[in-house]
DNA sequence: AGGACGCCCTGTTCGC
DNA sequence: TGCGAACAGGGCGTCC
């Protein structure tokens, strides 16, 4: 489920543990997630060469290649990265790995095999290629108000959007929308302004909040909802059993005390 | 435009 | 208890 607060963690562990070492050998074992990127290219582009910086956009992280352009790495829903020396983790699912001169490691890990491994010579034109909108945590709150206006469909699909905005997947969507009581097939029209306001809070209250926890303790309060989704789930705060419904085609939890739908 | 749905993918969970 | 079906969900494409 990596969404925005997992490749943020992502980003900063690469940003903390794995630039500046000299790249060796780079080893693809799951073709399928280059797309139509040769292998070949991605040794070519990797081999003598180190990881200078990181970007994160949405649900995408970008490693910059000294000289050489940009890695780019989108999780799907099962893909994470492991820096290590020495043996090598979870070794089946490993879809890349690439060996540091100085001995240690980076693995880019993937159990579904969803997700993808790519080179860009620019971050901001692959977002344009992509069609991507805003990074949530960058969007302002005039901006997040614009978004909303004028839209028809209900509101757990337009933050779910990446072309709208860029970060949210399922598990966060429903996480800001229980924080701002808002029920998730809530058509955007019927939010008053002050929903709206509100919602653009929690947005960026549980985003901080969400990255927070996972670099330091991987751990949301227990007052969130994410620790308690599930079929058996309940509201943190009230207890009572927490609804499921479809959205998309999605599974969507939220509490139906707190989220009451609209008219 | 928006949304329902299917597909990809494979480990896990569900339900009979 | 066992086993096949359904589920999980990010992104994309298709269809209405």
């Amino acid at each position: 489920m990596p969404e925005l607060p997992d490749v943020e963690t992502l980003r900063r562990l690469v940003s903390r543990k794995a630039l500046r070492q000299v790249i060796g050998h780079t080893s693809v074992r799951a073709r399928k997630l280059l797309g139509r990127t040769p292998a070949q290219a991605i040794y070519k582009a990797l081999h003598g060469t180190c990881f200078a910086g990181t970007r994160r956009h949405g649900k995408y992280l970008f490693i910059r290649l000294r000289g050489r352009g940009w890695l780019v790495l989108h999780f799907g829903m099962t893909g994470r990265l492991y820096y290590y020396t020495g043996r090598e983790p979870d070794r089946r699912y490993n879809a890349m790995v690439v060996d540091f001169e100085n001995g240690r490691h980076l693995a880019y890990n993937s159990r579904r095999k969803l997700g993808l491994i790519e080179l860009t010579d620019s971050p901001r034109q692959f977002v344009e290629r992509k069609g991507l909108g805003a990074d949530a945590l960058a969007v302002g709150q005039r901006q997040f108000l614009s978004l909303l206006e004028n839209r028809r469909g209900k509101i757990k699909g337009l933050l779910m959007n990446q072309g709208r905005i860029a970060g949210l997947g399922n598990v966060y969507t429903d996480e800001v929308l229980f924080h701002a009581g808002v029920h998730p097939e809530t058509p955007v029209q019927a939010m008053t302004r002050a929903d709206r306001l509100r919602l653009y809070r929690c947005l960026r209250k549980v985003l901080a909040k969400a990255i927070e926890a996972r670099v330091d303790v991987h751990r949301l309060p227990r007052s969130y909802l994410l620790p308690n989704r599930g079929r058996d789930g309940r509201c943190p705060r009230c207890h009572t059993p927490l609804g499921r419904l479809s959205v998309s085609g999605r599974t969507t939890y939220y509490c139906p005390v707190h989220q009451r739908r609209k008219a």
